[in-house]
DNA sequence: CTGTTAGCGCTTTCAT
DNA sequence: ATGAAAGCGCTAACAG
């Protein structure tokens, strides 16, 4: 910066000046100052910014891991977003691990990242995020919430998703229905459970928690559990699952030996059109997710000190087939 | 840092010592200072080393769409191994626009990334990165090469890859095989496009330009390009498809429009085993390629300058079904 | 083994 | 509209 100012005969500051599009400046000297800088080849050494500022141009997004398709989509939303602001993405997966996902967040923090993106994992250290609000470091959590902190917080309408879900199995005939959810840990699970046992309750079917899995999604469960489920004296004529991983175990699963059941899952997944039969699910939107979770975050780095906001994302159920073959109950 | 030397009654530079693990440290004083640092909650700013050390702890990844599951699976075994060497990395998605990588390879630049993965997008200012490599921020190329610069590279061997999936469509009885292939601007699809013609040409058959569509994936393009086929005179009766984001786009066009084709693709997907038949693919292993990338930037960054290596990964054919569909000359 | 000094490149503050 | 000086928090270089 420097070697720019005498090459035009200016101080550093201005010089300063004219890369932070400071008004205060000739348009003529600010022409030749960047004439200069487009000669020199100068660019702003960020991290002598960050030092001064104590805030970098960039973001941090926590998320479970990156290598899932939701949360891929996701990402590249929030990316789209924060290079729109002039800012990178710092990535990294907690891989649903309470104690590197401190970790990480500790490592936002200390390289300075503007604001933090993240999809808490159960069990995180919610002090540290106070901290960081406190700090002027925004926080937005999406996914799932984190309740005590008041934080901005994305979600999709994951129990009003399942209701939908289930009740379409119900009028399709449907009264032995199986719910495979994440592990009890992880909120999303519990809420889509939650809108599972709504639906069968509203239609007057009572519980059996004989079909209720919830457990982390593998291929091994997948074979074993719907083994149960088949050896059952009134085994079910229908799955829900919980997640799109889950629906994808099941689906190999059940495809390896067929079972004749309707199929709904919650969240879409490639290719879910193109088997036979297409596969009905409820869809979230990951790529709004990401976009309105950077949008919430750019308007508290922009300064907004309002109250907390919860925006819940409504689902939609997409019916290809698989959800509509008829039950023993059909009407 | 200097809250912690006044509370243990040392100097600055001692906690600095403790803080990089210096072993010029009594292990007394080590073990005092690292009480405090615990006591205070002390975090190294990492923008003041890094200001004076002129390298994060930071690693820039370049890809082409963070959404695409190849880049994602590849991305977290990248994470997985920055962050086992106490690094963060900042991901940015190059779309494909050279001007935008060449952006986002300067936001990394000014950010000081310690070391830069990234595979090349087509017309790419090749001296941005020259630079970068003089300035000993080592860059590692993946999935493209990059010629004229000495680099690190990683690719898969796509040649050998569509010569062994082309061959097995022959030796199924098939010669009229129809290619689809990503622009021809994309170096990947370049070389799959060579091994399908040299796989034609071991085996006496003539290459047939109608049969080539090099085009970027997409629904549309896929629905009229085997709409067109199937109109030749004398159409293909197998597809070999040069990526997944064609495999994909093509199961859903042939599913809307049986054509019995057979089928094998390049790079496998989720769900190709579920699928009926099965896919049959070429499988080149992203998780492989990352981990590689990142142990050759880590072996730049502890300081090896031996000539840039250029590693190949090998491919394998996997068989499921769609890919073994008799054709009209089976042996 | 420990401390002192200086300076990384920028921006804040205050002056002109 | 522009400049001078100070300092962000750390570590390299050197001294002791």
């Amino acid at each position: 910066m420097s070697d720019v100012a005498r090459e035009v005969g200016v101080s550093a500051k201005t010089v300063s000046r004219v890369v932070n599009d400071d008004v205060h400046v000739s348009p003529e000297t600010a022409a030749r100052i960047n004439e200069a800088i487009e000669r020199l080849g100068f660019r702003r050494n960020e991290s002598a910014r960050l030092l001064r500022q104590g805030t970098a141009l960039t973001v941090g997004l926590l998320l479970e891991d990156v290598a899932d398709p939701f949360y891929g989509t996701l990402t590249r939303a929030i990316e789209e977003c924060v290079l729109a602001h002039g800012r990178q993405l710092l990535v990294s997966s907690s891989a649903e691990d309470a104690r590197r996902a401190d970790h990480l967040v500790g490592a936002f923090v200390s390289r300075g990242v503007g604001g933090l993106i993240l999809a808490p994992a159960m069990g995180m250290d919610e002090k540290l995020l106070a901290d960081q609000q406190a700090k002027r470091c925004p926080v937005v959590v999406f996914d799932r919430p984190l309740e005590g902190l008041g934080v901005d917080t994305v979600l999709a309408d994951n129990r009003r998703g399942a209701i939908a879900g289930v009740r379409h199995l119900i009028e399709h005939g449907h009264r032995r229905i199986a719910f495979f959810g994440d592990a009890e840990s992880v909120y999303t699970a519990r809420e889509r459970r939650a809108g599972y046992g709504e639906a069968l309750a509203d239609a007057g079917i009572a519980l059996d928690s004989d079909l209720v899995v919830m457990a982390q999604p593998g291929e091994s469960a997948a074979e074993e559990s719907l083994a149960g489920l088949a050896a059952l004296a009134d085994p079910p004529t229908a799955v829900f699952a919980g997640n799109n991983r889950w629906s994808v175990q099941l689906l190999r699963a059940v495809g390896r030996h067929p079972m004749n059941l309707a199929f709904v899952g919650f969240d879409d997944f490639e290719l879910a059109d193109v088997l036979d039969p297409g596969v009905t699910v409820v869809t979230q939107d990951p790529a709004a997710m990401g976009r309105v979770a950077a949008e919430l975050l750019f308007r508290r780095i922009e300064g907004d000190d309002g109250p907390a906001q919860r925006i819940q994302l409504s689902t939609s159920l997409v019916a290809r087939g698989s959800g509509e073959k008829p039950g023993p109950f059909v009407k």
